[in-house]
Formats: C-alpha cells, sequence, structure tokens
RNA sequence: GGUGGGGUACCAGAGCGGUCAAAUGGAGCAGACUGUAAAUCUGCCGGCUUAUGCCUACGAAGGUUCGAAUCCUUCCCCCACCA
C-alpha cells in the first residue's frame, strides 16, 4: 500500500476539521502506517434513529472518503444497538427507546445513502450489533466497571440534566461504554465525529486502553446548523437536508437557511476548499442572494449528479417567482358522487376536497385554509369555505405556494 | 424507606370549581411584503356533512357537584433532599 506522504495526509485531514485529539498520535499512527504498509483503521458510528443521514452527517462523511482516499480502512458502523438506548448527547431528557424493528427500517438505507459519498468497494460497512448484542452480562460488568460515576457526571449534558433536578436514566451511562467498545471491537486508529461526540469519543480511548489497546485519534468535525439557523442539523429538530431528499427539496430548504449562515454552510457543505471557498465566502458578503442559489444548486449537484444542480433551480424560479404550477403534480381519482364530497348539482365541496386529497388536514383545517385565501383552483384564487367546484374532468389544487394537487373526477 | 414537589395540547408553560378546546412563547400552516421555503407584519393553529350543537382532550380509574384541568379517593409515573 503506498499512501501519500504523511504530512500531505496531516494537510487533507486538518482540513476543516476542528480538534484532533491528540495531534501528534495521529502524525505518529501515520508515519507508522507508512512505513509497515498497513492502513488506519478509521471509523464512524450513526445511529438509525430516523430513516434519513443529512448533509450534517456529510461533513464527516467527507472526511471518511479522503480517508478512503489515501488508501486507509474506513468502518462505517450503523449503530444499530447503540440506537436502542439512544445518545443522550445534547440531551435534556431521556429519548424515546425505539424499538428493534424501527430500528432496522431505518438502518436498512443508511448504507446506501452513504455510499452518494463513500466508495463502496472500499467501505467496511459494520453493524454494532453483531458484536453488541451477544455479550453476557459478564462480559458488560467487565466493561462497566472500567468507567467511574464521577467521570460520566463531567460531561455537561449529564452534569446539567443532574442539577436542574432532570432524569438521567442508567442505561444512558451505557450508551458511551457501548460506543467505546466498538472501537475496541474494530481495533480503531482513528474515530470521525461531530464535536458533540467529544466525550463519547474520549471515553473510547481510555476503554481501549484498558482492554490493552493504543488509543484511538478523535477527530472532531464542526457541527452544521440547521435551516432553522439556530440548532445544529438534526433529524429531531426538523431542520435538515436530506441526502436522499428530492433535488426540489433540497434546493428549497437550502434556500430557505438565514443569510448569516451562508459562510458556514459554503465552508462545511458545499465541498468547495482552497481558493474557491473563499471567493465563495466573499461573494456571500457581496451579493447573499446569488451566493445562496449557488450553493443550493451545489447540494443538489453533489447528491443528484452535475446538472440537477440547474434543474432545481429552475423549478424554482417557476415556483416561487413566476408562481406557476410545477411540472410533476401528484394526480389524484375521486368519484363525482363520493358522498363525503357533499355532491350537489355536478359540483362539490371544494373544502372537503381538500381534506380528501391530503391538502388540509381535515374539513375544518380546509375551512380555515379557503377562508384565508390559501387556495388556488387553476391558479384562480377560490373564496371561502362554501366555495364549490365543477366536478368534471381535471383540476389542479393549490394551496400555499407550494401544495399541489391535481384532481381527476370520474362517474 | 422517610419528607417535600410534580404529571396540562407538537414542545415549553400558565390556569387551580363555571366566562376552558384551556393564557403566553416556540414550532407548524396561511396571507401581505420581498432577494428566497430569509427577515418583518397579520391571521389560523382538536375533530365532526357547519352546528348559539355534539364528540374527544388537562397521567389512569372512580367519586363529590347543577357544573371538575381545577375538590376527594385509589392507582401509575417523574423529580429533589434525607436514609
Amino acid at each position: 500500500m503506498h499512501f501519500p506522504s504523511v504530512s500531505e495526509q496531516m494537510d487533507a485531514i486538518c482540513q476543516g476539521a476542528l480538534e484532533i485529539v491528540p495531534e501528534e498520535a495521529l502524525v505518529r499512527k501515520l508515519e507508522r502506517s507508512a512505513l509497515t504498509g498497513q492502513p488506519l483503521v478509521v471509523k464512524q458510528g450513526f445511529d438509525p434513529t430516523r430513516a434519513d443521514l443529512h448533509i450534517g452527517h456529510a461533513v464527516s462523511i467527507r472526511k471518511l472518503r479522503a480517508f478512503q482516499e489515501m488508501g486507509h480502512d474506513v468502518v462505517f458502523v450503523v449503530g444499530d444497538y447503540t440506537a436502542l438506548i439512544g445518545d443522550p448527547t445534547g440531551r435534556s431528557e431521556l429519548r424515546p427507546r425505539l424499538t428493534e424493528e424501527e430500528v432496522a427500517e431505518n438502518a436498512r438505507t443508511y448504507q446506501e445513502q452513504a455510499f452518494r459519498i463513500l466508495d463502496p468497494a472500499r467501505t467496511r460497512v459494520e453493524h454494532n450489533s453483531t458484536w453488541l448484542r451477544p455479550l453476557q452480562l459478564a462480559d458488560i460488568l467487565k466493561l462497566t466497571a472500567q468507567y467511574t460515576v464521577a467521570r460520566m457526571l463531567e460531561r455537561d449534558d449529564f452534569a446539567r440534566r443532574y442539577q436542574d433536578g432532570r432524569p438521567i436514566s442508567v442505561v444512558e451511562f451505557l450508551y458511551p461504554l457501548m460506543q467505546a467498545y466498538d472501537s475496541v471491537v474494530l481495533k480503531a486508529d482513528v474515530e470521525l465525529g461531530g464535536s458533540d461526540q467529544k466525550f463519547n469519543l474520549l471515553v473510547a480511548r481510555d476503554i481501549q486502553e484498558r482492554y490493552g489497546q493504543e488509543p484511538q485519534v478523535c477527530l472532531l468535525m464542526p457541527l452544521l446548523r440547521g435551516t432553522d439557523g439556530a440548532h445544529k442539523m438534526s433529524k429531531s429538530y426538523d431542520n435538515y437536508v436530506g441526502l436522499a431528499d428530492a433535488p426540489d427539496q433540497q434546493y428549497g430548504k437550502t434556500m430557505s437557511i438565514p443569510d448569516a449562515l451562508l459562510e458556514e454552510w459554503l465552508t462545511l457543505a458545499s465541498g468547495l476548499g482552497g481558493a474557491e471557498l473563499a471567493a465563495a465566502v466573499e461573494g456571500a458578503r457581496t451579493e447573499p442572494y446569488r451566493a445562496k442559489r449557488d450553493l443550493a444548486a451545489r447540494v443538489v449537484d453533489t447528491y443528484h449528479g452535475a446538472g440537477a444542480g440547474a434543474a432545481a433551480s429552475e423549478a424554482f424560479d417557476r415556483l416561487f417567482k413566476r408562481r406557476e404550477i410545477p411540472a410533476d403534480v401528484p394526480t389524484v381519482q375521486v368519484s363525482a358522487q363520493d358522498p363525503a364530497l357533499a355532491p350537489a348539482d355536478g359540483t362539490v365541496s371544494l373544502a372537503r376536497l381538500l381534506a380528501r386529497t391530503g391538502l388540509a388536514s381535515s374539513n375544518g383545517d380546509a375551512a380555515r385554509q379557503l377562508d384565508q385565501g390559501a387556495v388556488s383552483v387553476d391558479g384562480e384564487r377560490a373564496g371561502g369555505r362554501d366555495a364549490r367546484l365543477a366536478a368534471t374532468g381535471e383540476a389542479v389544487l393549490q394551496k400555499g405556494k407550494r401544495h399541489f394537487v391535481r384532481v381527476r373526477f370520474d362517474g
């Protein structure tokens, strides 16, 4: 195995990284691997607590990719067992426990999503249930004996919760230990994670030593803030751009970030580096709108291939600038005679139709939306809650700016 | 084990016998505006074939009362301090 020089590797690794703990150890490991031809084992875990990976995860997945390109072994750990506990990081309360079925369902697509960035041929995908599930109580006793409650409480999520009198379940103490055990099993040389993972990654260093291994190097990446501009990007805040989101979704969500976030996103999510990045950041200061549209297109290109960004940009203009009906409107077939639509004289209740087609969550919601002038039929704004619609042929219903359904009547 | 404090809508959190489908903030949806699904302002924000009506909802089940989120009983759950 031939690796780039140690200093080249260090440059690539450091680019965008927030912290490397400890940096000298990484240099030593790289030197040794260059000498022996033995690639480093670089791991990162992802808990399938939700169905999607998002561009916040991509920040470190890209870094995994960089390791891979330099010839190291990347292990993508699907935390299907740790997900059953839920990472307490940043949590002010116990996570709802997921069932094994829910986790398995989420895990199914993780690998596929990660491969939008990683090279499938050079990635080892491991599920941590493989080694965590078979553990016996004796094994767990050994593991838990390696760490103290006082050290656990150093962690500020726990410290704060304890101080505020909010519950901390004992299983939550197990989480960092299980993650650490992953590192032991994999004999990890390097573990990647977001900066909020620092505690967990550091615990692994201690635990590896207790199990007679050389401790891993922790490589912490900055956290990307979500589209709300306030919280870190997270599935639970619903402020994320999913790797598997449709192009128009990715584009629109990116457009919705506050201007103040542009520099952060350009740095962490655009895939740009060096001079290009500097130029883009400068552009964001002078022409934020332009810069945001470029960023959005770039994000879409990254996950849907070159050209997809331009198409999404065009669709965005059509929808929001020109207020036209988008190309791909889902069609719903309804019967003009359906009693749920209150048919009379060849017409149906528009409110009921909205509820029926899913544009409104209930008849009451539909009535309110109609009263507020939120609804258009074939581009014409519809009146109040009593509006009716001729039940023939087709009509395009629109609620708000971006919810469309084409209705086709039969019978 | 003891003592004290709690459990309210998607979240946080007020209410403590009627005027409570429940203040307020956040989230969400919509309208206006615009450079955007930004910001700002405004409205809405349980359901029901639309009704000064009914149903569901203030941890659960019973009870008191003309009337209960509010009072009582039992149960379940959470927190703090002490042990």
